[in-house]
DNA sequence: GCGTTACATTGAAAACCATCAATATTGACG
DNA sequence: CGTCAATATTGATGGTTTTCAATGTAACGC
């Protein structure tokens, strides 16, 4: 371990007092499989689809609203339907879909959550920026 | 146009009087764009460090938050500088980094809107399901 | 039964993403 | 100049995701 120039050594820890409370990895799992299964523009149109009709829509209905072709919209009613954000009943020849609307809600609560305590919250009106700005060494 | 059983045949666009308004695809692929930069739990965690960071961190510090190698810390970075949401400024050696409160405010906006507009947003207390339950044909 | 329709599943191809070792770049210091 | 430390970039690898053609399955009507 070779000598120091001031306090601090070079290829160490540097100034951070580390984290105070931040994201720990389990919840930013969590948040993220949240965010993941809304990341898609197909499954974002079929729920924004499913959530406005006033009624359950069957398959035929969706696959004509998004540009894929029927198993594609199949898969992603799956993964929607594995989430628990939709529910799938079958009438006769089709299967009808529709959102269970407090799981889109729980949804939407935790990456609320998430997004404030990301910081994205409080509105801070710009970072006051402490006076610590000289362009030289020493990283406090 | 063949001839109809009853008002409606099987093969055709079926029962939704389409969509109202709901998501378009430019909206839909904007709003997934926002969703895929924070669906990833390595940078959900440098964006809270950061945003919670009493001022701006060193790639170091942030290394030894996360549980990647340093070419993926300054990978997710980069994404993130990219996207708009941190900025950097180099300090001799260091490259410091710290968020963009009105971005993240911003990104933070924009997904809530998105949120509402998918429909989870005016608690609705359970869709009314309205009569139309034969487990027979016809399809409204 | 047979044919037809709606939807699901399978399986394979393509595109994409994350990760890291190795290497390059930049800046400080002697 | 040369060396070292901090970060960026490159390139290769492995994994996941998306998509669709083909095929399977369930329900209806004849």
């Amino acid at each position: 371990m070779p000598a120091t120039t001031s306090e601090r050594q070079l290829g160490q820890r540097c100034c951070l007092p580390l984290p105070p409370e931040t994201l720990d990895g389990d919840t930013a799992e969590a948040l993220t499989a949240d965010l993941e299964m809304l990341a898609h523009p197909i499954r974002l149109r079929l729920l924004s689809v499913l959530a406005k009709a006033p009624e359950p829509a069957c398959v035929c209905d969706l696959e004509a609203v998004v540009p894929v072709k029927q198993p594609t919209v199949s898969h992603h009613l799956k993964l929607l339907r594995s989430a628990g954000l939709v529910r799938s009943e079958r009438r006769g020849h089709w299967t009808y879909y529709s959102v269970k609307p407090e799981a889109l809600q729980g949804l939407r609560r935790r990456i609320v959550a998430g997004l404030d305590h990301l910081g994205a919250g409080a509105i801070p009106t710009e970072r006051p920026t402490s006076t610590n700005h000289s362009t030289a060494d020493t990283h406090p």
